[in-house]
DNA sequence: CACTGTGAAGGATTTCACAGCG
DNA sequence: CGCTGTGAAATCCTTCACAGTG
């Protein structure tokens, strides 16, 4: 322990965006492991089954502190805990979802969503028919009771699945409240919001142009070998 | 032009795949710019509307060739031509989809599907009462069908909204067919594939949770601050 | 004068390479 | 001996700062 707090251990180095999605692949791999039995594990298995780097791994795993053992591996149930306990919240986060369109169910009743870290407490949409229904469990309220269910079920994270033009309207209403701390948008809209707000964009068109764009760079490649 | 080929021009320097996807971005902000008659904007005005630095927009569009006007800014329509140019493919890319759950559908009935660049020619699923309907007009084929189909339909490119168990088998028979260049997977399987195929991962839940632990250490760091 | 275009600097992330330990 | 842990090097990406131009 240090002396810089205990819950987000060790190092001087903080560990950055990258590193975090990836020591989250390597829960869910270690998960898989446990239940296989499998005992320790290299970091070049774990290198080989992700599709990364041994010493990317290394690197990542040196986070946690010196959990391997050297010429051996590491303990797969340890190493478990380890990581979970970097990538738990002080307190469960709790999340409301706003948008029940096709994306938003597809996120709800997504068997991930059934997380240690997290809980959806509440949806929301601006549909009449949608409201007062539960959907994946969750009570649907109409988006105008954001403020007031936001207060009343302590939600600090939105997930916003509703259409580009209602997103910044959405933002704006909840984030009054004062309590709100993250967003995740899945919108296309470029959202504005005060410091202290995080906001996180996920936008599966970009990443499918990206790809185009990388085959279309290696078709050309291909061509000039010619 | 220059010597190594005219559709991806110019500089010597290739386009990266963060600078693609804030092309990306930029074009779909000059389609709303064109839009709404706004004739010239400045890469300081681009960088405020998507919370981008202008320095950053000028590189980004330097890569273009140098379309700016000094003292004025960009041309909005040259530019947007400019753009959709660079990130067009030499010819419209055929999509195959395959898993017509909630998160398949909500791609497929997505406005940004309309794209020049980009058609999903068929979709597949395994369920026997989908095999036959269309979705969004798409029609859909068992998973059995893929080669068959990827051969008649010419398509080069898979987007994977599957269960993560099906994941590996559904792309095992794409690949030998000879044909896939580029898949987009949103399962959480870690795909194999031989050298040729790009993969590229959309992992909803560790966007999430990326989230989630940048809020956790901004919390940290507000704890520490008392 | 207000902007672009761009080398050079700065930061961030990955990879290398090897010392050190079980 | 085999594998970890980690400085140092390499690579990749962003930002700065300013010369140059319409």
């Amino acid at each position: 322990m240090n002396e810089m707090g205990f819950l987000i251990p060790s190092k001087k180095e903080r560990i950055t965006d990258p590193t975090v999605g990836r020591l989250v692949a390597y829960r869910r791999l270690l998960m898989r492991l446990v239940d296989d039995g499998v005992p320790v594990v290299s970091s070049k298995e774990i290198g080989e089954m992700l599709r990364l780097k041994s010493s990317q791994v290394r690197k990542d795993l040196s986070y946690l502190g010196e959990f391997g053992k050297r010429g051996v591996g590491y303990d797969v149930g340890r190493l478990l805990e380890d990581l979970a306990g970097i990538l738990a919240p002080f307190e469960m986060w709790r999340i409301g979802l706003v948008g029940i369109g096709r994306l938003g169910e597809a996120l709800l009743n997504h068997r991930s969503f059934l997380s240690e870290n997290y809980e959806v407490t509440a949806v929301f949409d601006s549909n009449p028919d949608k409201i007062g229904r539960s959907y994946a469990g969750k009570p649907c309220y109409h988006i105008d009771d954001l403020p007031r269910i936001i207060a009343e079920k302590n939600i600090t994270v939105l997930i916003l699945t509703v259409p580009q033009q209602a997103a910044q309207t959405v933002l704006d209403m909840a984030v009054k409240t004062g309590r709100i701390e993250g967003v995740l948008n899945f919108s296309a809209a470029v959202l504005q919001a005060p410091p202290g707000v995080q906001i996180k964009d996920v936008d599966i068109f970009i990443e499918l142009e990206k790809l185009l764009f990388k085959l279309k760079a290696s078709e050309q490649k291909k061509k000039q070998n010619f």
